[in-house]
RNA sequence: GUGAGCGUAGCCAAGGGGUCCAAGGCGCCUGACUGUGGCUCAGGAGAUCGUGGGUUCGAAUCCCACCGCUCACCCCA
């Protein structure tokens, strides 16, 4: 179609019709997040560039190729946020939370920005739910945050979807870890493909999670984290197990599971469809101990996870999850005849003052257009108004799914609308 | 950034050089003795056939370029 202006490649308008999902998902996602005591907030859509930069990681493609950058007028570089939890952390930090009651339990819904070539489930602008838990770095608290997770896709009726789970050690013991899965690698160099041969130097830790069969057999046998943390990591590892398993959580372990942001520490986590797509991961999340310091606060641990708006209702939809539709209006007013317009919008407007949801058929309209319309609409009442109903001061109240109608005064009719309220 | 597929009305879609100033369906609007919907019937509006160039007497149909969309890789929610 050749239109003068079209959304912006990457981005989509969310439809009136689409927009039962999003509420839905939202009004879950809000109910477990305060059941498990956490707080809203919302952080600017643009950051001081250098935020990002200092805590998803320089190597990484987000930062590297991926963010909406820009000089405002004043000079200063700014960018789109690529992901939600350094603004958080930023947040924290400059609002002095460290002085409340800790851990600090929030949770955000935001638009989020990377340029990348769209596909199915990615987009350059989608939207993410998340939660953060900030200083507090007992296990417990990873369990916590996993729970709520998991709790909120399963509310939201999706089936078959996989908790995986994984410990990618933390400063102390990652390094050396991570050289021994290059020497793992190194040793069979020549079966790498292109892409892991870069992966080689620039991200170890992605050669696991690599889809090409040759790379995949070598990952099989390729050293995994969990048999090389140190004591602190083990310890954290351990008991955060258990905790999942007291409260019967059906995780599995992924030794491949890694997550693509520099910030990451011990706990990493994911959740996943079964049925193997592309862009299939619908949540994710990990520890991030280091990150307030890397972005200048006093060393605090955190933990939170993300999940994809876009890829949710996708998911919703692939399995025809009832979701309830939005409200809509009960009544329409319509018309008979324009000597009675202005009635019907005294009407529809006092009905709405008292409350109660009322739709104004179309002007200059014969009453069965109005009627197909108010039929169309599917509202559960047509309320008729013609010269006759007018000059006896009544409304002719049309039940649209029984046909029945019978003429009431205006009056008693919004008086009966006050009391059923 | 790489690779593949596709672009005909709001949506689905036929047509693959002349009979196409483009079929059909959904949806939308109107009407069926001028106050009554959902079914049916009739009518109507709506398309620079993605854009530009080329081949040809003639192009929605063939060729080229560009643009856009989709899917996959990379990466991630």
């Amino acid at each position: 179609m050749a239109m003068q202006h079209r959304a912006p490649r990457g981005t989509a308008d969310i439809l009136p019709s689409d927009q039962k999902y999003w509420r839905y998902i939202e009004g879950k996602a809000r109910d477990l997040s305060r059941r498990f005591g956490y707080s809203r907030l919302d952080t600017p859509v643009f950051e001081d560039s250098g935020l990002f930069v200092r805590s998803v990681g320089e190597g990484t493609d987000i930062v590297e190729k991926e963010m909406y950058t820009f000089l405002d007028r004043g000079g200063d570089s700014n960018t789109l946020r690529p992901e939600g939890t350094a603004p958080v952390c930023r947040a924290y930090l400059e609002h002095g939370m460290q002085n409340l009651p800790q851990p600090v339990r929030m949770y955000y819904f935001c638009p989020v920005f990377r340029y990348e070539r769209p596909q199915a489930g990615r987009y350059r602008e989608h939207h993410q739910f998340g939660v953060e838990a900030l200083g507090v770095g007992d296990p417990s608290v990873d369990a916590e945050v996993v729970e709520l997770a998991w709790s909120l896709v399963s509310s939201l009726g999706l089936a078959d979807t996989s908790l995986m789970v994984n410990s990618i050690g933390d400063r102390e013991c990652r390094p050396a870890y991570i050289d021994k899965l290059k020497e793992h690698y190194t040793r069979s160099k020549g079966q790498l493909c292109r892409d892991c041969l870069d992966r080689l130097d620039r991200n170890p830790l992605r050669l696991l999670d690599c889809k090409q069969a040759s790379c995949q057999g070598l990952g099989m046998e390729a050293p995994r984290s969990v048999d090389h943390l140190c004591e602190g990591c083990q310890d954290h590892w351990d008991s955060f197990q258990r905790y999942l398993d007291t409260m019967g959580l059906p995780y599995r372990i992924d030794h491949h599971l890694v997550r693509g942001l520099d910030y990451y520490t011990r706990t990493v986590f994911e959740i996943q469809p079964k049925e193997e797509g592309g862009q299939s991961t619908i949540l994710g999340g990990g520890r991030y101990d280091g990150l307030i310091e890397q972005i200048g606060g006093k060393p605090t641990p955190g933990i939170g996870f993300a999940t994809g708006m876009e890829r949710l209702v996708l998911n919703l939809k692939r399995q025809e999850v009832p979701v309830p539709d939005e409200p809509s209006p009960d009544y329409m007013v319509i018309s008979a005849g324009d000597g009675a317009r202005d009635a019907a919008l005294d009407l529809a407007a006092r009905m709405r003052r008292s409350g109660a949801g009322a739709i104004l058929s179309t002007a200059g309209r014969a009453l069965r257009g109005q009627l197909r319309q108010a039929n169309a609409l599917g509202v559960r009442y047509a309320l008729i108004l013609g010269d006759d109903e007018i000059s006896r001061g009544e409304v002719t109240v049309r039940d649209m799914s029984s046909s029945e109608q019978e003429a009431v005064s205006v009056d008693s009719f919004l008086e009966k609308l006050d009391e059923g309220r």
